[in-house]
DNA sequence: ACCTATAAATAAAG
DNA sequence: CTTTATTTATAGGT
């Protein structure tokens, strides 16, 4: 740089990782930028080490925006296998459900109370269905305290089984890398 | 610095982004060095923005480590509930099985698919089970060719909420971002 | 794990 | 979107 010449722009500024708040269009920017940022990290580090790699974002309007390698459904499948598969994850959120370390009493007992729980759901929004449905759903109606163990787990694995193929059925030809930026409508 | 100081570091050098191979522990060491800074880049966005994030990687060793904010499996949850309303998603990923932009006949036709595909699923399952099944599953085995479109919609959807039941559970008091190193023993 | 020099990301402005 | 000045991330070495 020239002796004596004027700078002509204060170059980047130190900011606070704090929440930006009543500066719309300023944070607005620094999302666009750091996601854009945080996406091509993410795929430098996929093929640099051949890492498999998902990331989801979901911006402050509500926009959803993905990145996967080799793509977002397959890394899913396999972490929710490798959870399936260990009985459980330990993550370090608080409040996770897939929470290991627990004894097969235990997990029985929250494998039942969660089934329970969804028995319930179930039968609200059958209420709410205002007696119209068909009843066919009834032959999904298992009475649930009745079952043991091993009968809970293969269910268990059956549902993963029905959700897998319903959501996240393996990928074809998942050999590159993928940047997406999926948008539903503003939730 | 000091004028005729010796430099005692060559610094950072340019390198290109492909994969390292033959030098594992060179790959290694890029592997946790650039997760963590993927992680804290992750973390300031959804600090500095309110952004939600969710990023699950695996290492080449194949061993799982995730970051998420709130948590990994609410914003998992928020996303297949996005995919889910609209029917899919459209996210640039070859083969997504998501794949939006067709009519209700096409949906239909995935949907019947999928399940028939289960269907034979469950039942190589049960013959390598040997005939020790009680049979209760049976009680889930509904004639899918049967349904009409808007009972495959509510058996989907239903199936949607007992795996969401099952694995992927609101998470209670996620209000703060959290770091994980899950481990999974090495596949 | 820690250090240093340099590459890369990005805040503010145009 | 582009430029610029500065902060931040990180490759190679110890």
């Amino acid at each position: 740089m020239m002796i004596g010449m004027k700078k002509t722009s204060m170059g980047r500024q130190k900011i606070d990782i704090k929440k930006i708040e009543n500066q719309e269009a300023r944070r607005q920017v620094c999302f666009s930028k750091r996601r854009t940022g945080l996406f091509k990290k993410a795929s430098d580090l996929s093929i640099l080490c051949g890492a498999e790699i998902s990331i989801i974002v979901f911006s402050p309007a509500g926009k959803a925006f993905s990145f996967g390698h080799p793509s977002v459904e397959s890394v899913l499948n396999r972490y929710i296998e490798a959870a399936t598969n260990r009985g459980g994850v330990t993550n370090g959120n608080r409040g996770s459900l897939l929470d290991n370390g627990h004894g097969l009493s235990r997990e029985y007992t929250n494998l039942a109370a969660m089934l329970e729980e969804e028995r319930r759901k179930k039968a609200a929004l059958e209420e709410s269905d205002g007696g119209r449905g068909s009843g066919w759903m009834d032959l999904v109606n298992i009475n649930i305290e009745q079952l043991g163990l091993q009968e809970l787990q293969q269910l268990k694995k059956k549902m993963e089984d029905l959700r897998n193929s319903l959501l996240l059925t393996e990928s074809r030809a998942p050999s590159a890398s993928a940047m997406s930026t999926t948008q539903y409508d503003n939730m």
